[in-house]
DNA sequence: GCATTTCTTGACACATGTGTCAGATTTTTT
DNA sequence: AAAAAATCTGACACATGTGTCAAGAAATGC
């Protein structure tokens, strides 16, 4: 499910090489991407380096022969995608007027629920377990770099551009009704009677999630 | 984590039994319990059955005793949560006021998330993973059932009573919004900065969820 | 086109996990 | 308190999965 949603990624660790490596990047990613499906569909402990082989087409040694570890390659995705996710969303920004910036912020992340699902899944599968493997990502200054997320929101309701609602709980609102497209989506399918949202149900479903939350925060 | 949130369940298939069979519904209640905290932490492929009778306090075979295999112990689990979701979380009557009864639903969603978060999360991973083993639910009569579930959202549009949101997408706003606190505690927590969300920043989250959203339908 | 590096691959050792079974023990019935 | 039923438990067979290694093949550098 969702081959075709699978991102082409270059791997951060081997970016500036040339001739030399070519296999090697090659090979990187046919692991990395067969893995992230596995990942996905199984969870760390469910997927096994000899389905992500074959999927991979590669023997399965030879995916030793990239990472050293499960464990190794497991992390290197979550990395990917945590640097992935903070590229493509960068801060809400206080200058700008709610309406358009927020209404921006939720399609984006809308999008990326449509065009990563998996990614989306893989980090989501970490969390239910309760985030084992990104015990340092979550104590090292998530509180901080959450906070200042959130500041954007204490600045509109002090200017009067959107009422004066929790801001913690606005972005988890926010987060989870977008993120729930990319993870729920076997549910969201069953219950619409699809096998896949077409464009325009999504669309429809970005529209209801950006009026509902703006109206819903007072803003136009 | 979370194991006073465990909920004292009597298991549906034996219930009018009497003396005989005492030790069978303690153990098994106790298998039931123990199995929803592996489950919900390591995912069906990550749970042993070993791990499952530590946590018991049962010699491995005496699992083996109450349960023929693996399978049938989570599809049990599964079978439960969904009866436990279905007995609690009945219809919304079109004929309350909308205030009213969206309050009390979101309500007793959240309350359902701070008390059964491991019931949640082993759904949710299920559905992460593509319900493999929910085929059969979501098939048979889900898209119905659910089609259902969104009347009262239309007849409440048609009387003027809210705004015409879509009403699928306003379903999935709400469960988003609502699980999402069972199923990203960790990371809630983090954010945050705190073990636990106190009763008191719950009733915060909960209300923000409630009045954002019916603010955002035109409920007043 | 030869030497060096990179890559491939089958075979192996080891660890963990599932489910079975038979005999022992405990609980319940009569 | 004897018989029957239910429960417990150690030991076993089997399957699957991880990671290693050494030798061979292919690609690259010179």
């Amino acid at each position: 499910m969702n081959k075709a949603a699978s991102v082409e990624l270059e791997l951060p660790s081997h970016k500036g090489e040339k001739a030399t490596g070519r296999i090697r990047r090659k090979n990187e990613q046919l692991i990395v991407n067969a893995a992230k499906e596995e990942f996905a569909a199984k969870g760390y402990h469910g997927a096994t380096i000899d389905s992500i082989a074959r999927r991979a087409g590669l023997p399965r040694p030879n995916v030793h022969y990239y990472f050293d570890n499960k464990l190794q390659l497991y992390a290197e995705i979550l990395s990917i995608i945590i640097d992935l996710w903070d590229d493509a969303l960068n801060d809400l920004d206080p200058a700008e007027e709610p309406a358009v910036a927020l209404r921006e912020y939720i399609e984006r992340k809308m999008a990326f629920s449509r065009n990563y699902p998996l990614d989306s899944r893989i980090f989501a599968k970490e969390i239910l377990s309760g985030a084992p493997r990104l015990e340092t990502y979550f104590k090292s200054g998530y509180g901080v770099w959450f906070e200042r997320k959130t500041r954007v929101f204490r600045e509109w309701a002090a200017q009067g551009k959107m009422d004066a609602v929790d801001p913690t709980h606005l972005m988890f609102l926010i987060w989870s009704a977008t993120q729930h497209y990319a993870d729920f989506e076997t549910q969201i399918n069953a219950a619409v009677g699809v096998n896949r949202l077409s464009d325009e149900a999504y669309a429809a479903a970005t529209e209801t999630v950006v009026s509902v939350i703006l109206k819903g925060i007072g803003v136009a």
